[in-house]
DNA sequence: GAGTATATTCGACAAATGTCGAATCTGTCA
DNA sequence: TGACAGATTCGACATTTGTCGAATATACTC
């Protein structure tokens, strides 16, 4: 017999992901780039905002830690790629905020960005959009 | 004439609420009871997670000087009062998230609600319902 | 007026974040 | 082999957050 059992998971929840406002700059570089040296996420980065290169290599060590990121190292170099998904990512932040500023609730959120957004013209019909199709979605897994 | 001038307002944009999880949980209750004692924000705290007196007498005397709580004096009495919205708080807190996570971008954000987060039925027709009232609506202030 | 609650004031701490610079460690090349 | 450039290691610091306890101050009750 199959081993896949139907049974609810034990609350066997990840932590959820949640990173920090440096962390959330280094991850994009990275998942854009996937392997990549922290030289390269620093002078990424440097674009929009200098930060030293031990600035840089600091969080990402500290981030490898908390196991966001992963290290392979080829000789001299350290080559780093992520080791969560940007989903699990925006899941966490999303979560995160929802649970703070709507006790966890989507429908009240969505109330709010309704009567308190303003959404434009164009962001009404891209989410009507978006729901019709969501409604007829057959594959409801989850 | 008129010193009304309807000139878009040079980013006049006070800097975004941002509330801490402990700055949140207070001003939860702070908005409720509105006009309360660091004490009685304490014990109402206290039903979910006990915290000595102090310390939430810090935190709201940190959230004085932050512009979040007011306080008014009665004698050796301190009424704290919320100096800022909820629906404020909310923004904040939602831009934030919307920022870090999608890059400020609502659209990106619904979709992945649809795609990860899997609304239930539910909450789909919730949605529907929403959008298409947002749609009627005249006033569109902005 | 003394004693007992209740409030407020304040200095302290630990942990998490954001930032660096100095000391080291390769690997390469003239 | 020696010198250099690019990487890595690591210890340090300033801030922000979350938490308290001890010392004071004030109000009320006998």
């Amino acid at each position: 017999m199959p081993k896949s059992k139907k049974v609810k998971r034990p609350s066997r929840e990840k932590p959820a992901v949640e990173l920090t406002q440096a962390e959330w700059e280094i991850m994009k570089v990275v998942w854009e780039k996937e392997l990549c040296t922290a030289g390269t996420v620093q002078e990424t980065l440097a674009k929009s905002r200098d930060r030293a290169y031990s600035t840089v290599k600091t969080t990402m060590d500290r981030m490898v830690e908390k196991g966001f990121l992963q290290i392979e190292r080829i000789r001299n170099l350290q080559l780093f790629s992520s080791a969560i998904s940007d989903v699990d990512a925006k899941r966490g932040e999303f979560r995160k905020m929802l649970k703070r500023a709507f006790d966890g609730a989507l429908t009240p959120m969505m109330q709010f960005l309704i009567e308190h957004e303003g959404l434009s013209k164009a962001e009404s019909a891209q989410l009507r959009k978006l729901v019709n199709k969501a409604k007829n979605r057959k594959t409801d897994r989850k």
